[in-house]
DNA sequence: GCTTTACCTCAAGTGAGCTTGAGGTTTTAT
DNA sequence: ATAAAACCTCAAGCTCACTTGAGGTAAAGC
């Protein structure tokens, strides 16, 4: 059949440039799945090793482990994704990090100012707005609410 | 004297919106300081204000709490660092920041192409290069290094 | 057949950046 | 004067994304 299972963990660890035991624990999030043999070792399908590229790739956009999951969890499940379901992914998660892009020029260009301003009181600081919610509802002192590696979508 | 130092823990974490634990925190890993009243509880100087949204705002960049550290150790320490001390500091991060933005900008350009294309052999994937190490040194077989949130400067 | 390499499970450790809690003291408000 | 709020220290806990190690089994190479 064309569905073998047949890439041990250590090939597709070593072809993934990932260890064998994170390949275990994405497996323990359920973000990937394998197949046993006689003697209970891991086989993978070929399909895998796009599985973890996209899981990579979704790291490197920011997305973390669970996000991915549930991602995952939308794909359908009686047949193999195809570059289509993923690109589908993809793109949403393009969406997310042009976002964050935006977000970060807007930072890097108005730091400098901020830094040098009267923002001590932490108030009225152009950084403080500088986000998603450009609604001005000042309700408090606190600049800069978002960190870097924050999530996009909530 | 000018130099009081009259502003308690939890004052300074109201006006910073932080938590009077992260205070705590940032001195014991010597990014801010304390003076102390008779009853042995810590009285800032107006200064810190300053320094913990310097602190906040290069977190935002991507800078860890070791670079902020070592970036405050270049400040002159006899005097308190002026604005324009700070904004040389910021324009160091804001550097990396644009470096870190260009990395995601050609990140998120070639992500759906490479999901969809053949680089399940994770050889001459377009993205494993797509890094500041353009030259060309192909020695295994790694996809997308780089994680959204690494240093910039190694 | 034997040895080396690869694999298995499960628990515990890592690092960054904090937070929480216990047990106790000081300051502030009434 | 007393109660409440704020503060103190120190150790331990938390989240995320893994890694390491112990103790043991399976597969591959010669």
């Amino acid at each position: 059949m064309l569905e073998e299972a047949n890439l041990s963990v250590g090939k597709v660890a070593k072809r993934c440039g990932i260890k064998v035991s994170s390949l275990h624990y994405y497996e323990s999030l359920g973000l990937i799945k394998s197949l046993r043999n006689n003697g209970n070792q891991r086989r993978y399908k070929r399909e895998v090793l796009r599985r973890i590229s996209v899981i990579k790739a979704a790291q490197k956009m920011g997305v973390s482990l669970e996000e991915i999951k549930s991602a995952f969890a939308n794909l359908p499940d009686n047949r193999t994704p195809t570059k289509d379901d993923w690109q589908k992914l993809s793109r949403h998660w393009q969406q997310g990090l042009t976002q964050r892009i935006a977000y970060l020029e807007k930072l890097r260009d108005s730091i400098d100012g901020c830094i040098g301003c009267g923002c001590l009181s932490m108030k009225n600081c152009p950084i403080y707005n500088a986000e998603d919610k450009l609604g001005d509802n000042n309700t408090g002192a606190v600049i800069l609410e978002r960190t870097i590696t924050n999530r996009f979508s909530e």
